[in-house]
DNA sequence: TTGTACGCGTTATCAA
DNA sequence: TTGATAACGCGTACAA
């Protein structure tokens, strides 16, 4: 454990105050002649001199540390740190597991570790912490998905459009009996889906979407993660309630993402389904992985990389104080289609 | 922007100096009487008294915060920002995208901000920040590989032992004609498997290990990621080489993850080739993933989660200066062979 | 152009 | 059992 040279190591060294070797540091100009600002640059390099952070924030009242709040860690989050690096912040890290609890908790001690901001990933509803910081005028963004935050800023995807798109492409392919695969109750992420889809039948007149929408079980964290799993679950239920030869039953199904395609897929194939020919499967949520698989999966590419960046580019700028346009912000991202060899005509019609 | 409560506005509401409000609340005993206790700490909840970490660092040089420098963020690090929230630390995220510069200056940056001690999984050989903070003696330990820090500790997954394994597990089926698709430059990581399946070929006496080694084309960050692409190439590049009924060709191969299997098998698959009926592939590194894609693969199961939640938890015991065991510390997780459907008994004997 | 002095909120020492 | 007081390292009025 190395002690730190502080300022007053510099003006010891080139025989000036504190006041002015900070000063020449920070570059307030025209506070020293040249040859000063020279010395103590220089000096200060042979030092290796590195402000003193606590120090610094205590004073400034700044960390140039964000914090970032997400239900589970992923790849998709490498672009966020990036970008925080490249603009000279650190990034607190929290995961919240979807737990409505743990969520308050996190983001309350990233407060109090007085991080100059906090973005937030798809939170879940009603967080009394969001709202008590939005009322603070805590700089908070939150992005991908939030509901009943009336006044904070917000980066969304467009989750309806996905469920939208995917539902249209089966209906443009000449399906009307569709089912699902989603979870009803894990996140407000998933609850939205439901809700989403629920819509979309219901608008298309289409027969029972309660009845065919086949919910995965999701048990807490850190119990299970495999979502493929309880995938492949609610796929064996619908090959027990339905035959493959009755011309009645569902000829596509909606999974919600890549995953949760895969796993059933797994439970069809294994039951002598073919994909797309017997079922037609599409994802609502794309992956690289969709595209590897053996039959590549029909999916809707949602852009959370861009979503997750912009927010965090809004939220540095509102730490800034370069708070330009109207709050609160909004925006949502777009949506594309991928075609994979999942989906095709139906096989009743 | 609220104004923070601190010690002495506690102070002044129960009328004692600030001293005695830091002593009792920062549980020093014996030092106030049973009243005046109670009083302090009803008014410092009433208040919702948090402490100021910046100034608190200053004065006790700790931050509380612990240094995660990691090549790519992904959900097995879920745990280790569990265990700090769980000891009261923070996680400082870095991401080094294995560019050697990078993390270099991640590591660096991460000391200044003064966090109380670093994870660093897998880092590159031959990092100077790593043997400076080593030698000033800052806590720091290394996850999952690392070579050329002999002084530095270690939690290591058993790197060498998986390509024995898949190796093994292949030569126990009757393979020896195996292939192999893997990296052999992008990360340390990815050059220590490549010498490692090098070692256990010629051990084994097999033929050209050089001459059977598909290469991954790997592009530095933020160009590609598509490690199932890369791997789709290299196993194209198979193909044109081999024929199926080539008496002389592989009969297996040894993709180096579940990803670079799927993308070769979708390769083979594309070229007519069954798996593992036309040859057999087996994953060096197990994920979840391929237990449910269309061939189930046969892999071997690492386990990182474990590796670096010890290597954390010794992190922490170390800034806490319970440091008992003997340094360097060293130790080395296990591995298991999962049992799938991509290998079978060679279709040429 | 430079130096003095103070305060940020805590903790620690020592005297009361 | 408590309270002044002095740091921790930095930024910044204000004086020189």
């Amino acid at each position: 454990v190395q002690k730190a040279v502080t300022l007053s190591d510099i003006g010891k060294e080139v025989g000036l105050s504190v006041a002015t070797v900070s000063q020449v540091l920070n570059g307030k100009s025209g506070r020293y002649s040249k040859v000063t600002r020279g010395r103590v640059i220089e000096v200060a390099r042979n030092l290796n001199y590195k402000p003193n952070m606590a120090a610094r924030s205590l004073k400034t009242q700044k960390t140039l540390t964000i914090g970032l709040v997400v239900p589970v860690l992923s790849m998709e989050l490498d672009e966020v740190e990036e970008i925080c690096a490249s603009k000279g912040y650190t990034l607190s890290l929290a995961v919240s597991h979807n737990d409505p609890g743990r969520q308050h908790d996190k983001i309350l001690e990233l407060r109090q570790k007085h991080v100059d901001g906090i973005v937030l990933v798809h939170p879940r509803k009603d967080c009394k912490a969001v709202e008590q910081l939005r009322a603070e005028g805590y700089p908070l963004v939150i992005s991908d998905v939030a509901v009943n935050y009336p006044e904070v800023d917000t980066f969304l995807i467009d989750l309806k459009g996905s469920i939208r798109v995917a539902v249209q492409h089966l209906v443009d392919l000449g399906h009307h009996r569709i089912a699902s695969i989603l979870s009803q109750s894990d996140s407000h992420y998933s609850q939205l889906r439901y809700k989403y889809w629920k819509e979309e039948t219901v608008n298309r007149g289409f027969d029972s979407y309660e009845d065919w929408c086949f919910p995965l079980e999701r048990m807490p964290y850190p119990v299970a993660k495999s979502i493929y799993h309880s995938s492949y679950q609610s796929a064996r239920m619908f090959l027990e309630r339905f035959e493959k030869d009755d011309p009645l039953r569902p000829t596509a199904i909606m999974a919600i993402t890549d995953r949760v395609a895969m796993g059933a897929i797994k439970a069809f194939e294994e039951a002598g389904w073919r994909i797309p020919e017997d079922i037609s499967i599409i994802s609502a949520e794309a992956t690289e992985m969709g595209r590897f698989c053996s039959t590549p999966l029909t999916s809707i590419e949602i852009n959370h990389v861009k979503c997750r960046s912009e927010a965090l580019i809004h939220l540095i700028s509102l730490t800034s104080g370069e708070d330009k346009g109207s709050r609160p912000a909004r925006r949502t991202f777009g949506l594309e289609l991928v075609y994979g060899q999942s989906t095709s005509r139906p096989c009743f019609l």
